[in-house]
DNA sequence: AGCATCTCCAACAGTGGCGTTGGATTCGTC
DNA sequence: GACGAATCCAACGCCACTGTTGGAGATGCT
């Protein structure tokens, strides 16, 4: 077995990734994170910086995995399209949606925020230009628009007792996943179509 | 100046109310809850036992004021209001939405589960009494419905940094919360009225 | 005055995490 | 075979937090 400095990052990553999701930065020790991904705990230190450094790259990775998953599927004028496509990504990847709530709750310095800031203004440009050429109702702000279709997708993940409660159904069926995501798509339409198009 | 119990509860259970909706369970020390109540730490153990039960109870202390806040106002069929409402509540008390999320990611048994379940299985109960009642659409399922009117009140405290990106806006500006206070009464009628009062 | 209760204070034992260090081992390369 | 880089290992100093304890002062009740 040859030196493999780029698995053993990739490695480290992946259980920081886990780690950090279910436990959050606080709850999250350096030690097991290197038992976990079968590394010692020295290489963190000297591949990542501390621990905050290494939650910004953890985070950074995973945006970038939903943007690219995401976004070229297609045009934003499909909303309904896009909510679900959203909605499955959260569904697929848990990790995601609580590593940027961890983000907002612990107040760390937001992790990438000049292109991150870039990407959304991009989303809101295309409803914007969508709601214009009349494909979607003007009636809402594209911007809000657009914050609570993400809203919608990832809200099952992000409150769980919340959505146990109400719904009396446990999130790991595959029954009610599928009508949940039958809902956020039909909720997008119902908030972006024009009326005579519902 | 007389012995007062029940102000020095009162106030320790205050200062844990704001630091554990400010750095959650893990981030929140037991010493620092009592300086903040101007409290000796010992008291904390006297009257409320570890931190986990401190916890519980200071979640459902906010629920109760919840409940107590938005409920009575009015029957839910003026989806709107209600929605409106709700906002405003998690707009003047953050904490609430942030405990809320402490609870759900670092998966502490929920507190008070039975109660907080009747009360929202009342909730969807009254709102698919209006549905049937043609006073809102039967288009959407009820539960989904009430938990995603929830998502529209409380998302923008949720994730901050996500709003703040995709809008622009600071959330402490009062015209920027009024902008979002109307967004929300509009959206949660575009998803439930009948489409013919749109 | 006497007793129980509330409170403060200081210190404690135990634990566990962070980030570092020094040295040993394994592997590629020249 | 010699050198440098990647890795492991064990231990360290330091610090902070949890939950407890023992003793002391303050207050109210009888």
């Amino acid at each position: 077995m040859s030196w493999d400095t780029e698995g053993t990052q990739r490695r480290l990553k992946e259980a920081a990734t886990v780690e950090f999701a279910e436990r959050g930065p606080d709850g999250t020790t350096m030690a097991r994170i290197a038992d976990r991904a079968g590394v010692n705990k020295e290489r963190l230190y000297n591949y990542f910086g501390d621990k905050q450094a290494l939650f910004h790259a953890v985070l950074a990775d995973e945006l970038e995995k939903l943007a690219a998953s995401v976004l070229p599927v297609g045009g934003l004028a499909d909303i309904g399209e896009f909510a679900g496509l959203t909605f499955d990504y959260h569904a697929a990847h848990p990790e995601l949606a609580r590593l940027l709530q961890w983000e907002g709750l612990t107040g760390v310095a937001v992790a990438d925020e000049a292109s991150r800031t870039e990407h959304y203004r991009y989303k809101v440009a295309r409803v914007l230009a969508a709601q214009q050429a009349g494909v979607l109702d003007g009636d809402l702000d594209a911007a809000y628009l657009m914050l609570v279709v993400i809203a919608l997708a990832a809200w099952w993940i992000c409150v769980p007792q919340l959505a146990r409660m109400m719904t009396g159904a446990e999130a790991d069926d595959p029954a009610e996943i599928a009508r949940r995501r039958a809902f956020v798509v039909r909720a997008a339409e119902r908030l972006a179509l024009p009326l005579g198009r519902l």
